[in-house]
Formats: structure tokens, sequence, C-alpha cells
DNA sequence: TGTTTTTCTTAATCTACATCAAGTGTGCAT
DNA sequence: ATGCACACTTGATGTAGATTAAGAAAAACA
């Protein structure tokens, strides 16, 4: 298992001397997870902070009726959890599925936390992850209330380029907030 | 000028020393907004963290079609920022309004680094307050994707139950995602 | 390799919400 | 007080995207 791929995560916002660079791997799990199991389900209580090896994950929620909306695609080299779990220590509403056989990092919750004791790097390189996902958040929220499908379609691509070509159709549609039916017939454009 | 609300709402994550406090304070700068003032436009690079003492500030978008998004609102004893513009210190998107007036402080965000490196505290409450941002800002986009209008807007009074009384509707409508005009039917129920 | 399961498409109909237009309060500046 | 924005309402009509249903294509799995 090679951990270079977290290690050079990390890298982008904080340095660590080789000896913190082994304490935090002493902190990490690994897991491995086949496609289409799940990593967390709706109502669990979220443990763990995910980084992803190799494969992909995704975050969705299920509505009253019983729809599916995706919240976030976790490619290799990203992070993924249920914050509002995370974070309270409460049962969560996201479900974690595997969309192909993925490989992954676990820090728990009380790791992490002792990473910010020890090693107060580790607080600043969380502020600025979660600093980051709150600007794409808001991004998104901007682009939910401001544009139409279509163009919510189009930076998708732009975004995330890798992740067209081996995402099913439906699940893009879903994160995009359309059926798959409207999102086939807005490919083909033939309205 | 009374900092307590700001040093209470900071008890709420850390405990400073006197010592701590008087540092913080000295980095603070006072402002006040006249009703319809703007403290940020659309294109200004946001510079400051603005926590709001009295009054209530609103901070929107402005789409293609000009229409205006409501983001966030901010009564007394919050915080806002054009994050995107903060972090990066690029032209941000976001426009900054009093709805009434109103009285702030500004930590700059060379100050709020400063602050960063001499007391690591505020590190810490600061990665709580976005990590909590995320929280609300996820659950927004759940409730945009999952909800009728007329279930945010339940959800949104009671959330907010003392920011419901002295906001004009139009800007309630705004927030929950809705024109005026579907936002007043919807309230006097005769569809 | 064939069988099953899932994904993708196409078409008809439907609905939540937008748009346009007009009229009615209501607070605030002169 | 009076005039005037501006907030709010109400009605008629328009539309982006949902729903339902069914078949075609592709991928998974045994």
């Amino acid at each position: 298992m090679s951990f270079q791929l977290i290690l050079d995560n990390l890298a982008k916002h904080i340095h660590l001397t080789p000896d913190e660079q082994d304490i935090f791997i002493a902190y990490l799990q690994t897991k491995k997870i086949k496609r289409k199991q799940f990593l967390l389900t709706d109502g669990d209580i979220c443990k763990y902070s995910t980084f992803v090896i190799s494969g992909c994950l995704r975050g969705y929620t299920v509505d009253k009726g019983g729809i599916e909306h995706v919240l976030s695609f976790a490619p290799p080299d990203w992070w993924i959890a249920d914050m509002y779990s995370l974070l309270s220590q409460k049962p969560g509403i996201l479900n974690i599925e595997a969309l192909e056989d993925t490989e992954v990092l676990l820090l728990s919750k009380a790791n992490q936390e002792k990473l910010y004791q020890q090693i107060p790097k580790f607080e600043h390189f969380f502020r600025i992850l979660t600093e980051n996902s709150l600007v794409a958040s808001q991004q998104r929220l901007i682009d939910g209330l401001s544009l139409t499908a279509e163009e919510r379609y189009n930076n998708f691509c732009k975004r995330y380029p890798t992740l067209i070509d081996h995402l099913p159709l439906k699940q893009i549609a879903s994160y995009i907030g359309v059926t798959p039916e409207f999102f086939s017939r807005m490919r083909n454009k033939r309205h």
C-alpha cells in the first residue's frame, strides 16, 4: 500500500517532516469496497474522514419520494464524509456507495482530533480543505438558482472532465438535479 | 462600542485570556452602514470577514437575467463574507447590502492570518465556523433538490424565526428560490 | 456465451413555478 | 399632509422539467 497520494494531497497545503508523516500514516486505516457496496448509509453515525486512493465513490441522499440526489463524487485524491454527522456525531442522512471497486484510507474522528493536538498544521490543512468545500458548495447553490439544467451540465463537464467518461449518465443527471429522462433529451437536443 | 457580542461569539468555541482578547480587539475595525448601502459589490475583492453587531445584512448574487438570489442573511451575531473572493483574493460575485442601518466589525484577511500565527486557537475557531457553514450550505443544497418551495419556506420559518418578522417577503422569496409572485400565492394558499 | 440486470432513449402527458400585466396598499421623504 | 416609490397581491398564460410507460442497448455476472 502506497501512501504517496495522500501525502501529496497534504503537501498541497502543509509541509510535514518525515516523523510527522509517520505519525499521520500510523493513524490511517485501509479499506477496500467492492462496487455497489456501502461505506456509510442513511442513519449511520459517520466516524471517518475518507480519502479515495483508487476507484470512485458517490455520496447521495434519498428524499421522501425515494428519489436519490447525488451530493458529491469522490474520485482518487478526494476526501468525502457526511460532514453533518461527522461533526455532530448524530445519525446522518448521507449514503456513500462505491461506483466501482474502490480503495480508501480512513482517518477516524478521534485520530483527526489527536492530529489537531499533536501537529497543529493539520488544523490548518483541514481548515483550508473545509474552506474550499464551502466555496464549491456555495457555488453549486448559486448555479442551482441561476442556471438552466443545460448550463449546469456544461459547467459540470468543464469542472470534472475526467469524471464524465466513466460515470453512468443517470448519476450525472442526479448531480445536475434533473431526471435521467430529461437529461437524455437534453444531451440529444431534440426537445 | 462594546465588543462583548463578538467575544461571546468566540467563546462558543475557544477560550481566550484577557491579553488574547485585547490582541484580537486591536485587529478589528468598526463600521456603520446605512440602510440600502453596500459593504461589498459584484467585482470587488473581498478583504474582510464581517461580524454583525446590530441591524441586518443580506448577501446576494445577480444572474444573467438580472435576477437577484439571496445567499445569506446576517443578523446580529453572524459572520458574513464572499468566501470565494476572500480566499482567492480575486474579484467576487457577491453583493452585501444593509437591509437596515447596520453596525459591523471588520477583521481584515491580513489580520486574520496574523491571528492564526499568533494565537492558533483562532485557526481552531475559524475551522469550526467554516465547518458549520459547510454543513448549512450542504443542507440547503439538499433541501433545494428534495423539497417543494412550501417545505423550504416552512424550514426557513423554523430555522430563522427571529428573521421572519422584520424581513421583506420578497427577500425571503429570493432566499427560498421562488419569485415574489409565487411566494405571495403560496402563503395565501389559493392556488 | 448467453442470460439478467441496469442504463439509456423516446414519446405523451402533466405540474410546479415563471412571466407578464395590472391593481392595491403602505412607509417615508419633501 | 401629500406624493411616490416600493412591497405585496391577483389573474391569465407560458415553460422547464417531472412523470409514466415502454422499448432498445449496453454492461454485469454466472
